[in-house]
DNA sequence: TGCGGTCATTACGAATCGTGATGACGGCAT
DNA sequence: ATGCCGTCATCACGATTCGTAATGACCGCA
């Protein structure tokens, strides 16, 4: 609906405001004096109102001229403050990778890490937020790459790796008297918000042995839960790769359900990827899928069944 | 040196970021397909930068494109925004009018007030300058009309009218034994800066007749000067018609040398001007020519001879 | 393997734009 | 008064640009 002010036009505008004068206007732009005219009434018509009052002997510059003026400066400063912008600086390679709060706090600095030491020059930029928004949001651009949670062989993204899923509990309490958390009915739950495939396996799996539970605390962050669980409001069910080693895992022993492994994926954007991202996708491939990362001895593999023994 | 973004290929670089399709951004632009890819590319020429990851079932922007994103959501406010401000509201009829600042005080008030009766719909803008430095900038285009003081004969502008120049002192002391300021030697002088006519009559008429003086006051401000005369700070030149009434007027019975009038003189902008400022330009020759103004009962016209014989 | 969607490319015709010449007008000097 | 020089406006023309329509290449999906 509103027409477009060109900005050739707007440059003869100030150029003539500025020096006063068509003629000298075209010098410094290189025109015709009569291509100046011709811009100025260009423009005098797409604005419809006439900014300058010619004369046979200068020029003046009408009130809407003045106003004019003023945007025609400040869009003139925008285009050349852009164009140094773009024109300087190479572009720099950067990638924007998507993914839940845990694996980027549990599992990416690592990656990452890496990956830098190994491209310095790539810059690279987490948003979290959960799966399935991330995937939602991948196909409209906003992400080079997103790394999400989904149910065990379900479609979508590559599999990068298979991973178990546990019960965590607060530390024991040598306490004489005290009862563990995790004996509490309904059970109280330290879990990640409605989105979360963890938690929705988590609650699939008490509905299915019918056990009651309460949601006790909700965070997107994961040491929030992690803070949680410690502090004895709840057992919280997490990827074996995001417990960390100061929480208790729990199984079968102390009645808890078995969990299904997840599926941790990678999402690429449509289209041709450029060469950054696809070494960070290698990447993500190499150090999260050979087992490389989060199962080492600080935190192990072993299912909570042998783990959790008392 | 800098190219210049061509607004409408901005516009279409908008339209496809905004809706992720060069086909349905033409759609949106009313324009085809094959179009809208061409101005991309264009866009993409200028800025020397890829803007959209192209592929065969979508765009995706790249990081320069995000950054040009920004900068031409800015361009396009601006242009749309000045657009209305032209194309909505009627120009409104106004004059820009320069003079000096004791005729913007004791002169121009009454002819705008009359002025603004005859026409309300003319608004008129006054900025004080000293009277060269006016005729120098009216050329420029800065000013419509400049109502300025110029030596008695000399060429520029129309002569509106001449006024005697007066040496006013302040008020008689009744005290015993008090010596009136203007009896003091060197002579303490009120002045203008430098740059105004009157100043330079005065002295030159001092210098003339081998009088002493010195600079005790200096101001732009024609009531500043009025206090400090008040004040006995010293004595000042002025024209007759900013002489308040409050201050008292000498001449060579106190030994002061006579001091030619002045002319007061209407510049005109060059070319062809508007309506309202030929309209406002025959006030001012009406009123201020035609004695209408600063010459009535309050401040009389006599000569500092009558006028201040004790 | 075709269908339907994407964007890119091409050829062509219309519209635009800058040039250079010319005209009108006013100030200034002769 | 008259001619000269400067201003900006106008005009016709030629080169360029731009949008269209048609076509092609490519990919995902059924």
């Amino acid at each position: 609906m509103p027409a477009n002010l060109d900005t050739d036009l707007l440059r003869a505008f100030v150029a003539v405001a500025d020096s006063a004068s068509f003629t000298r206007a075209g010098e410094k732009l290189g025109r015709t004096q009569a291509a100046v005219s011709q811009q100025v009434r260009r423009l005098e018509e797409t604005v419809g109102k006439r900014v300058f009052e010619r004369d046979t002997h200068g020029v003046r510059m009408t009130r809407d001229g003045e106003v004019l003026l003023a945007y025609a400066r400040r869009m003139l400063t925008l285009n050349d403050e852009v164009l140094a912008l773009m024109h300087r600086s190479p572009t720099v390679a950067s990638v924007r990778i998507g993914t839940p709060d845990d694996y980027a706090t549990m599992l990416l600095p690592e990656v990452l890490a890496r990956f830098n030491a190994s491209y310095p020059d790539v810059m690279v930029e987490v948003v979290c937020d959960n799966s399935p928004d991330l995937v939602a949001e991948i196909d409209k651009g906003r992400y080079d790459l997103a790394l999400v949670t989904r149910k065990a062989g379900e479609a979508g993204g590559e599999l990068v790796r298979q991973e178990p899923v546990a019960w965590v509990a607060p530390p024991l309490d040598p306490a004489p008297g005290h009862r563990p958390v995790e004996s509490y009915d309904p059970l109280p739950l330290a879990l990640f918000p409605k989105g979360c495939v963890v938690r929705d396996l988590a609650v699939a799996a008490l509905d299915g042995m019918g056990r009651d539970w309460r949601v006790a605390f909700t965070s997107k962050s994961v040491v929030a839960v992690h803070g949680a669980v410690m502090g004895g409001l709840g057992v919280t069910a997490m990827e074996c790769c995001t417990v960390p080693p100061s929480l208790r895992r729990i199984g079968v022993a102390e009645g808890f359900p078995d969990l299904p492994d997840i599926d941790i994926a990678l999402h690429r954007a449509r289209g041709t990827l450029p060469k950054p991202v696809r070494l960070l996708a290698d990447a993500i491939h190499d150090l999260v899928g050979d087992d490389l990362l989060g199962r080492d001895a600080t935190v192990d593999r072993r299912t909570p069944e042998t783990g959790t023994a008392a």
